[in-house]
Formats: structure tokens, C-alpha cells, sequence
DNA sequence: TAATCGTGGATATTTTTTATCCACGAATTG
DNA sequence: CAATTCGTGGATAAAAAATATCCACGATTA
């Protein structure tokens, strides 16, 4: 059971575009960048995001991404959900019906109580990730170039209009 | 993500042998054949329990695979380990540290909430796992042919003796 | 002693994930 | 108003896992 890797970009992307000012975005491009990853990989996340009511985009030259809701309204839960789908992780294929000796009658045709515990288990795991919000995880810091201490999102978003102003 | 498989078919399968009687066991190649599943690969997973200590393996012509110690006693979540993995869902890859911006000072190494926030939503998962032993999972049951029932295990143990009994 | 079973490693096959690319439409800047 | 910058969405390629198979070996029991 492995989770993509997509779920930590999309949860940092997010994390850094909740650390911005007021009116301020970063594009597709930036995030990708501050990350070291995939632009285009990265890209199918944005947008799976932003379909999810997470994100909003801004289009145009000194567009990008923002947050579409209060910090404290999005969840890691709506994150890994937007990215990874909402299906279970166990998935019960019933192989209590297959083979030579099915449990085929209808007298039988209780629920599968496996996939009930499984189910169950998966569902206090969402839980858990619905009570964490972004407010939660906070704000990453980092050192800028004057000593001094400052959002990783701003910070980065500084770099990057110094590097279009020219 | 997706859990593999592999992890229905080893619970149902070490579900059934806790409903054989005393002294009884399974092939492996009855057990996948009662599921309808493949021989070689089902071997994988019941070779991965008895590493585990969840199965005991009898050698020989009549032999096969029967538990290892009481239903009570093995969880949902020793399965489940035993055939996935003990290795965490997400994998934090700590991408904060990388691009041009990196949290890079030892300052702010402090750990990454966002890891700490998806961990213990696992640990919490698996403790759910943990509390569901074989024994609350309860035995299957299935119609015999004279009309009666009988656990799925015992029913296909007699019908698998009757073909090698000719 | 012959048949049966599990062991363990090597390997092929299939599926999923990850990553990339391109043509298009929308919005903003100058 | 035109050029630039951005996101959209689908198609597609590459990489990685999961799934499935095979074979030679050792152990056990009828």
C-alpha cells in the first residue's frame, strides 16, 4: 500500500500557498520549481485541486494559484482525496463467491465482515486526516538572503519577480 | 492509493483455516483453488504469514498450512503487515529541502509537520486493524450438498479429500 | 522409495503510476 | 489591440509495481 507522490506536492504546494499575502498567487511554474519537481506532473494536481474547490486559478501574465478557502476550511483529508481519488483502499472483490464451493446462496449474502473491518479501519483513518487543517500544519519559514525570516511562499515569490523583472 | 490484493486473499484464506477442526489443514493448492485465484501467487502471501509466525506449515503428503497460534490472538493488522509490508503509506521525501530555496538550515530542521500529521493518521488506522482479530471476524458459512451447513473450510476440506481419495 | 508438499529464487507478464508533450482558449499587460 | 503569460485537457510515452508463473531443491510421510 503506497501512496503517490503526488499527495506531498500537492499538500506543500498548498501549505506554501496558504503563507502568501493578501492577493498574492504563484504560478504552476514557481511551485514547481520551489519543489524541484515535475512542471507538468505537478500540474495535473493544481488542477485536480482546483476542481476540488481547493484552489482558485488565476489566469493570465501574473496569474497563478491561490487558496479558494480559509486555511482552517481545508483539511489533509480534501487534499489526498482531490489527488488520489476517493476510492478505498481495500477494495473486497468478494472471492467469498468465487471458486467451487461459493457462498452463493442469498441466505449467505450477508456483507463480507473483512471488508467491513477494512472499511471501518479506512474510516477512522480519514478521520484523523479530516481533523488536521491547514491552519494546523502551519506556515514553513525559511532564511532570506538579509538575515532575516520570512514565509518559504513569499520568500520564494520575491526570487521569482526578481528574476520576470528583468 | 491502493492496497494489493494479495491482502483479501491472504485474510480469507487464513480466515478459513480457523474454521477447521482440530488437526486439520490446507494446501495451498486448495486454498486457492476454493478461491479461484492463482496457486503460485496466493503461495507468495501464505509463505509471508508462516515467515510471520501466523501460520505453521505441515510438510508431507496430507500436509498444508493451519494457524499458528489461536483466532483470538492474530489481528487483522498482523495480515495485513505480513503481506504489504510494515513501510508506511506516505513516504515524506522531505521535497521541503529541495529547490533553489531549500529549508537547508539546521535551524529549521525541525520535522515536517505535514509527515508527522500523515503518520499518525496511519498509526491510527493500524491501531483500528489492530483491535479486529480472526475470532471477530467470525467463521464463513456455507450450504453442503445434503442441505446442512457447515464452515466453508470444513465443506471444501471433505470435498477436496473425496477427489484425492479416488 | 515414491509421492506430496512447502521453500525460495528467478523471471515473465500485466497493470498502474508517473511524467511529458502539444494545441487551445482565456485574461491581462503595455 | 496585440503580444505575452497562464491554465485546460487530452493524448501519449516512460518508468515502476504489482501480479503471475516456473523450476530445482529439501523435507516428510504413506
Amino acid at each position: 500500500m503506497k501512496m503517490g507522490d503526488g499527495v506531498e506536492q500537492a499538500i506543500h504546494s498548498v501549505a506554501m500557498l496558504s503563507g502568501l499575502s493578501e492577493g498574492g498567487v504563484l504560478s504552476a511554474a514557481a511551485l514547481a520549481e520551489f519543489h524541484g519537481v515535475s512542471t507538468s506532473y505537478l500540474l495535473k494536481h493544481l488542477q485536480a485541486l482546483s476542481g476540488a474547490g481547493i484552489l482558485d486559478t488565476v489566469p493570465g501574465p501574473k496569474g497563478g494559484y491561490r487558496l479558494a478557502k480559509a486555511p482552517k476550511e481545508i483539511s489533509l483529508l480534501d487534499i489526498v482525496l482531490a489527488v488520489e481519488g476517493s476510492a478505498p483502499a481495500f477494495r473486497c472483490a468478494e472471492i467469498r463467491q468465487r471458486g467451487p464451493n461459493p457462498v452463493s446462496d442469498r441466505l449467505f449474502a450477508q456483507p463480507c465482515t473483512i471488508n467491513a473491518a477494512m472499511l471501518k479501519a479506512e474510516r477512522v483513518y480519514r478521520a484523523e486526516l479530516a481533523k488536521t487543517s491547514l491552519a494546523d500544519i502551519g506556515i514553513e519559514l525559511t532564511a532570506v538572503d538579509d538575515g532575516s525570516i520570512a514565509a518559504r511562499g513569499c520568500a520564494f515569490l520575491e526570487i521569482h519577480e526578481r528574476k520576470t523583472a528583468r
